[in-house]
DNA sequence: TATGAATGAGTTTTCATTCAT
DNA sequence: GATGAATGAAAACTCATTCAT
């Protein structure tokens, strides 16, 4: 027994965090269990002992995801119309909402290749992922359709139009090797679809500054 | 010898689409040689005796994607700007570059899958169709921002939208069994960036009808 | 500690028991310490904290066996023959010895089960329990001899065929899922060795009953 | 590629044999393809190329057998009792059909060892011979009972009492490293059930002999 | 009395590839 | 122009066992 006998919860984040950078990179089918355990420190049938078969992995690596990011998004939503008593959003949260998808690319990388690679390899039905991305993608397009209501004439096809954007745009500066400035070339996107994101990306600096 | 010993070119033709079928529903990373193989009638190694291996296969089948594609493509833009003399191609070429990739991608459901699988997959520096997708989205914007001059401010950065909106909006469309109207999508799509494109797709119809 | 600690004489039985049981559907070599420890409801770990090993386990259940039978047997019959003070055993005893073994497989088919199929596992040399099983055999063929002394030409031969028949019997009655009655099969199977059986069985149950 | 490659059909053939072997000695739980591609001198995969799985090298084994035995048996009968034209078998056909399987098994040790161990480990419903055993069993009695009609009183349970003998007597054998005569002993016993036995024995013997 | 993390060896199976025929 | 036997490496997973706690 070599490995330092670690805390598990520490350890099964120490596995999932590396699963999904080699996910990023190799895709579900290219990652082997050895290269995963030998990165871990630890031996094939260690690494089971904790998720018990690749697809469980996988499994657990998407529910982390579920859990850590839509229930957020959403519940933050809910707490601003709530609270400001009116049907639509405002303006400024519109935008935010998308942004704050944006943002997390940019800041963590690591998990938009996760998402990028394994949303392409889940397209096939006998995918493991197939399921969950097929909800979800039905869920964010709810989701935008109903933040963007009022302030787009076809709100669905316009939450099409700003997930397909930013799915292009995220794999076009994963392929150039984020050597252009995503957030800029979203914020520019954006305002093909609400005219009025440049005033309020303005305003809410300028107020963010003061 | 069970196969009834086909036309070389011809057999090289049912394996080259086999293979991109397979590619298109499992990546490279999931496709076996063994599985191609049965489903072409022959045994692995007389599949190998055609390419040699599993990389040059993948090779071949990007290498006859670049002849059919990217070649007609640019040669027809060729064409049309000499033919008129100008500078800058006219509104309805513009669209019709657009529009013609998005009608391939839904005649050819298929070598979409493949595309869009394969490209995601294709974002690690270490894939072997790493450098092919990265030249060939390098040139692919670099056509767009060509076609684009003097239609938009920023030709450059449209190039990057409409390249997004493309991907964006097939990646969808596939997830959801191609359940909605890629084509119409995309050409309201395309409108935000082009507003004129609606009136110049009536115009055209128009004179196609007539 | 979910498991509510247990006085460990129980739980050794328990698990004893549950290994029987398993060995009794796969053998020893299909059984798992996983799947036992698991059906016992505590962990690899914690089970082999009692046995120290497989074999050791294999080596507890069969020292259990022969503890709770042979000895058992055996004992009765001294205590009957030092009681009548004659050389031989009476027809009813030695009836009653071969019934009381096939009763038992009746009673407790698991513990047949367990038998027939790790006898013939045994026959390995190489086998764990391979020792036990020659041991034992030849004590029951002895012990089958002594009893029928006066009442066959050849006993050593009748002792040979008794047990085959018990054994080769019991076989079929498992495989064919206890559909027929292996006691009225076995009884009628004895009077090919022992004419008078019939009589003194009817005279037994006579006896019984009245 | 070391192995000098061989005739396919000898290969299969040498393959099945130290695979009926193997199972003789350890069951089909304990037979490891590792174990069994080594002693053909081939690796894992080599020998997979034969039988695509465990399980599948274990169903052709048993096809084999069945060819090579019920069938044989069967056929001989017919014919003999085809010219014959009368209703029942002679005596001598019927003790020359259970001679015949113990002469079997006693000039084949290996094939008996193969079918006594496996017969018992496929007391499970779950093994993947079970099928096989079970309606082999039924068989068997079928047919013992059709050839004992007209010589016992009860053919089916004569016929039970004979499959129960020499499974019995053969399992013994077995355990006794073969240091008895088995074809003596299974003659002795099935007197018990054809009195005449004997005698047809002798008759038979002498008419070899002269 | 156990648990629970971890190992090391081994399991069946798959795969790309080779090469004599 | 292919087949078909075979390899060698690696895949996912299993298993008995160990040992700190």
């Amino acid at each position: 027994m070599r490995q330092p006998r670690m805390d598990p919860e520490v350890r099964r984040q120490q596995i999932l965090e590396a699963a999904t950078r080699l996910i990023g990179l190799h895709g579900y089918n290219g990652l082997t269990i050895q290269d995963l355990a030998q990165r871990c420190g630890l031996t094939n049938g260690g690494l089971l002992y904790y998720f018990g078969s690749k697809e469980q992995l996988l499994v657990a690596i998407l529910e982390e995801r579920d859990r850590s990011e839509a229930a957020i998004i959403h519940a933050d939503l809910e707490i601003e119309r709530a609270a400001s008593g009116k049907a639509n959003y405002t303006r400024s949260t519109v935008l935010q909402t998308f942004r704050a998808i944006v943002t997390r690319s940019v800041t963590q990388p690591e998990l938009l290749r996760f998402h990028s690679v394994l949303r392409s390899e889940a397209l096939n039905r006998e995918h493991p992922a197939y399921a969950f991305f097929l909800r979800r993608e039905v869920m964010v397009l709810g989701e935008f359709t109903k933040v963007l209501a009022g302030h787009v004439d076809v709100p669905a096809r316009a939450a099409r139009q700003i997930l397909a954007l930013i799915g292009g745009l995220e794999q076009q500066w994963l392929r150039a090797d984020m050597s252009f400035d995503l957030m800029v070339e979203f914020d520019e996107a954006i305002t093909l679809i609400l005219p009025w994101a440049k005033t309020v990306l303005q305003t809410d600096k300028a107020f963010v500054t003061n």
